[in-house]
DNA sequence: TGTACATCAGTGAACGCGCGTTCACTGATGTAC
DNA sequence: TGTACATCAGTGAACGCGCGTTCACTGATGTAC
């Protein structure tokens, strides 16, 4: 077998969709290269030809996972035709969309951060920097949709600071409903950071 | 060698401290066996004799870690011989405590709920249930903080509510600014989630 | 009180297993003439 | 346009390693008489 260049992007890419979703259920430990190389239709002896290593592959899938939650996030301002909802509004649509049992139970395609920031902050620098990267721009939106006017930086930087305070919340919260066993405590708590950080 | 029983009880305490650290650290795959032993002084083949696996060690190592957060809370209060402080006052005070550059790097001895709770997500059920225990003692103890009146049940039960919120957003916070490579960018978070915790 | 025996905490080597990575190989497709 | 050769994506077995766990052993201390 040999490319066609198209060919090899494709393949490229059901591997890392694979690994973006493993890694989200099982953590980076808990997915081998193995499970990863299968889910996306083929053998382990083909990886290294498409990432130098297993370190090289997680980086790359949490900036896709990351990459899709920022998607979302954009693509309901696009989709809505005008420019949205916008601060305390916003605030708590996102929340309503961010903090549901269905997110709780949806590991393998829901938002990352949750769920692989623990094992980010064990890892090396660069691993840690391309994660700070994607995480920059998750908060550079919603500061964008806190506080629409660009012109004043002022308004900008509250913004920023708001942003990452609720950010906090979301991830804090579904991080916990996660952690416990009773889906009725669970839901509870979930209920609870739709409201803190809604304020 | 046989015990003193007495003995015996100081040695699995080593190990449990020892695993606490480790874990914290390290996460429970980063975190092997041998390597705890060691630092607890002894060599694997004893750690049988005081755990039926990894995964009990961990149940247990968890449980004493959160311990140990919920007596930091509760020490405090006596400490000051009154009951302390309450409510807003309170939570500003416990978050300045939290949310500080020293806990950001303090993983070993830290609160473990922000580097471990990902990990009990993906375990099975009795170790979410142990778990769960602790940190209802934590969101309990929270409660009580925040509203002291014990005699009014639905004042207790808007605490509690409260409780889980200010929690997450700690937990979130922290957890973000542990994740990011930039030191400056973790101090931001912590100042965010310590404003945003305290409203 | 003194002695013989039983217990079992702790040792350190060994076991089996799954992992990330490497490697010789295959064969479809691109390129050179 | 047709043919020979080179490339390299993908295969599947093999490698070395570290892991959790087991096991035969040891010897200090408890218990029985």
């Amino acid at each position: 077998m040999r490319y066609s260049p198209e060919q090899k992007k494709t393949t490229r890419r059901k591997i890392l969709d694979a690994a973006s979703r493993a890694f989200r259920e099982h953590g980076v430990d808990g997915a081998s290269v193995s499970e990863i190389m299968a889910e996306a239709g083929l053998t382990v002896g083909g990886f290294y030809r498409h990432f130098e290593s297993k370190e090289e592959l997680f980086r790359a899938a949490l900036e896709k996972a990351m990459g899709e939650t920022l998607a979302l996030m954009q693509d309901r301002r696009i989709r809505r035709g005008d420019r949205g909802t916008h601060g305390q509004e916003w605030k708590e649509r996102a929340a309503g969309l961010y903090l549901t049992p269905e997110h709780r139970q949806m590991q393998e395609t829901g938002c990352p951060i949750p769920g692989l920031s623990a094992e980010v902050g064990r890892r090396d620098e660069t691993t840690r920097q391309s994660f700070e990267r994607s995480l920059l721009e998750i908060a550079r939106e919603m500061a964008l949709r806190l506080e629409p006017d660009t012109s004043d930086a002022e308004k900008q930087a509250r913004a920023r600071h708001e942003a990452w305070g609720f950010l906090s919340t979301l991830v804090g919260s579904l991080l916990l409903s996660r952690a416990v066993d009773d889906d009725e405590l669970a839901e509870q708590i979930l209920a609870a950071g739709r409201e803190a950080s809604a304020r």
